[in-house]
DNA sequence: TCTACTCTAGGACATTTGTCCTATGCGTTA
DNA sequence: TAACGCATAGGACAAATGTCCTAGAGTAGA
C-alpha cells in the first residue's frame, strides 16, 4: 500500500486554500449533466449527490459523496462535457482549479497526479459498492439507505419530493410511496408534508442492513 | 481533453515489451479475489472476465475487458488484496510488472502515471455502463448482450455453465434457464451439451438491445 | 453395469416491482 | 370562492424475478 494523500494535505501543500471558493445552498446544482466543464472541484464542506440520466429518461443517482471529493478528474481526461449532475445537499463549500491552471501548474507534480489517481479509485470502489446495493438488495433496503445518507444532521426534517427519491433509488413513484409507508407504518419515520422526518435511527439502520449509499473516501 | 497515453504507446515508450509475458487458457484464473497482489497486469492480447463476490455469497460480473486493459491499479494505491477475481474468455495474454518494479523505475515518470490514471478513468466509466444495464434493463436483455461479449469469435460454439451465467448477469439459475428457453424458442441461438450456440448473431444483438456489456475503452 | 453426482428442464407459487387509474388534499390564482 | 394543478394515497393488476421442488439426462467412478 502506497503512501496516503489526502485531498486536505494536498490542499495544504499546495496552497490551494487560495484557489476561488464557492459555496451552494441546498439544493444548488454545482454541475449539470451535459454542461461543459473546465475546471477541477474539490469539495470542501457539506456533501453531494451526484446523479445521471439513463437511456430511459430516468435519472438515477450514482452516489453521495462529502469533504476530500474531487470533481470533474474524469472529464479532465476523457470528455470535458459533464458525464453526471451533481447537486447540493445542505451548504456545500468547494475549492475551484480551472483546467488551464491544472495544466499548466499542477498536473506534472507527481504529489498531485498521485492524489488524482488516488481518488479516482476510490470513486471506483464506490461506484462498485452502489452497483452492488442495486442488484442485491430490494427497494425498501436502498430507501432506509438513502434517507440515512440523506439527511445531514441527526434525527432532523429532511424536505424531498417523492418523484426524486424514486429517480434516486432507482424504482418507481408507486414502489417509493409502497416502501415509506411500510417504514413508517414500522414508526421509524413520519411523512410530512413534502418530506420525511426520522424517527428513529437505529432502526432505520437496521432496514438498512447496515448499509449507506455514501462514499467514504 | 489531454493528450492520450493509451497502454500500447506506453508498452512501447517504457519498453515494457521486455516484461515478463504469460499466457493463460480458456477458463484460467489470472487472479482470485482476495489474494494478495504485487504486480500490474498489461492485457495485450485476448479477453477477460472480471468478477466479485458479494455479500450474499453470490458472484456477479464486474466486466469483460480486452486488450489495453491493465489489471492491479486499485490495490495499488489502496489494498494490496484483489477486490475482484480475473478470468481468461479464449487465450488471454500479459505483461507482468511487479509493484516493486514499478515503484523504483515508472511510479514518478509523468506519462506512465497519467497512463494509469486515463485506464482507471476507463474502468469507471465501464463500471458505470455495466451499473445502468444491470438497473435499467431486464435478464434477457443482459443475456443476449452477455452472451455477445463472451463469444470469442463469430458464430462459434460457446461452452459455459448455466450457474456462472446466472452468476455473471446477476440473477437466478431459474431465470437463466428461462431467457435461454426464450431466446432458443425464438431461434436465436441453440442449446447445447453444456453450453449454447449463436444461430442469429443479428436478431441476438437487437434482443441485447444493441447493448454490449463489454468494455471498449 | 450400477450408482451417485451434477447439470438441465420445467412446474408451482411467492415476492418484488412496475403500470395504470382514481381519489383526495392543498396551495395558487383567476 | 371556484377552478386548476400538483403531490400524495392507494387499489387493481401485470410483469419480472426468485424460491422450492421434482424429474430426467449425462457422466464418472465403483
Amino acid at each position: 500500500m502506497a503512501q496516503d494523500f489526502s485531498i486536505l494535505k494536498l490542499v495544504e501543500a499546495f496552497n490551494l486554500g487560495q484557489l476561488e471558493r464557492i459555496s451552494y445552498d441546498d439544493g444548488d446544482y454545482l454541475i449539470h449533466e451535459g454542461q461543459e466543464i473546465n475546471s477541477l472541484y474539490f469539495i470542501t464542506k457539506g456533501k453531494v449527490k451526484i446523479s445521471q440520466t439513463f437511456p430511459n429518461g430516468k435519472e438515477y443517482m450514482i452516489g453521495i459523496n462529502g469533504p476530500k471529493y474531487i470533481l470533474g478528474d474524469v472529464e479532465f481526461v476523457s470528455d470535458i462535457y459533464a458525464t453526471s449532475s451533481v447537486q447540493s445537499i445542505g451548504i456545500t463549500e468547494v475549492l475551484v482549479l480551472p483546467y488551464e491552471e491544472l495544466k499548466t501548474k499542477y498536473i506534472k507534480e507527481y504529489d498531485f497526479m498521485y492524489s488524482l489517481f488516488i481518488n479516482l479509485s476510490h470513486k471506483l470502489l464506490e461506484s462498485s459498492n452502489v452497483n452492488t446495493m442495486n442488484i442485491i438488495y430490494p427497494v425498501r433496503v436502498r430507501m432506509a439507505s438513502y434517507l440515512l445518507s440523506l439527511s445531514p444532521d441527526g434525527v432532523k426534517v429532511r424536505i424531498t419530493n417523492y418523484n426524486d427519491v424514486a429517480n434516486n433509488i432507482g424504482c418507481s413513484y408507486r414502489h417509493v410511496h409502497r416502501s415509506l409507508k411500510e417504514l413508517a407504518d414500522e414508526e421509524l419515520l413520519v411523512k410530512m408534508n413534502y418530506g420525511i422526518k426520522i424517527l428513529d435511527r437505529k432502526g432505520l439502520l437496521k432496514a438498512a442492513n447496515g448499509n449507506v449509499y455514501e462514499g467514504n473516501s
